[in-house]
DNA sequence: CGACAACTTGCCAATTATTAGCAAGTTTAA
DNA sequence: TTAAACTTGCTAATAATTGGCAAGTTGTCG
């Protein structure tokens, strides 16, 4: 499992595109997508789906493959060991738990 | 396994202190408190170390109820199963062991 | 029903973080 | 050495987060 910058690089690579050509159906230009791949600097969610669609991938999975990139990002900032995504995921159970209690669906 | 600022509530309710009372040693302020308490607004980082001593608590561990907040908060945000923090996990310990591999001990 | 303490929320200005794009520098391969 | 592909530094614009005050709730006691 790669990161969301390496793992962008490598479908692009499959596609034989430079970073010019791989950008322009999301228009963003080439400085731009180094950064994203080397990882100073984000893909616009706004374009993810679009991006699920030229790879043909799955978007949800996709998506989680993005937004883990983030997570690793923060608890690497705070120093954190692995088990703080154990945690959250146990925070993230309880508090779906106790919204289908109290009747907010909204999860 | 609660949010951060319920966690926060309990602990000021174990020690019986209103929300004036238990931000005075670290500066804040009673809506700021509230704020917290209820998901509003994060806890001051550089005050966690004293928190922590505060509550006679491990670091780390606090520091890692602290930080899943934010990831649960983040995948929230993106509507990600929970799936994510397993995805983030696995990201992570590849980060390492590529750091590992080209000698950058930063982790 | 007041009155008071404890708490919550809305709003705003100020700080802080993130971004896009250009310019300049680096790498790679012929 | 040259050119294409890529990386990085810088800056202005945009977005996110914060602290604090004011105003509004809640809950309890007499």
């Amino acid at each position: 499992m790669a990161t969301f910058g390496e793992f962008l690089r490598a479908e692009r690579n499959k596609k034989g595109l430079n970073q010019s050509e791989f950008g322009q159906p999301f228009g963003i230009i080439m400085t731009e997508i180094s950064k994203i791949e080397n990882g100073r600097k984000k893909f616009p969610f706004t374009s993810l789906v679009a991006l699920a669609k030229f790879l043909g991938q799955n978007y949800s999975e996709l998506k989680n493959l993005y937004v883990a990139d983030k997570l690793v990002e923060e608890a690497h900032k705070y120093e954190c060991s692995d088990a703080v995504f154990t945690v959250a995921e146990s925070q993230s159970k309880y508090l779906k738990s106790k919204n289908v209690k109290q009747g907010k669906i909204k999860f």
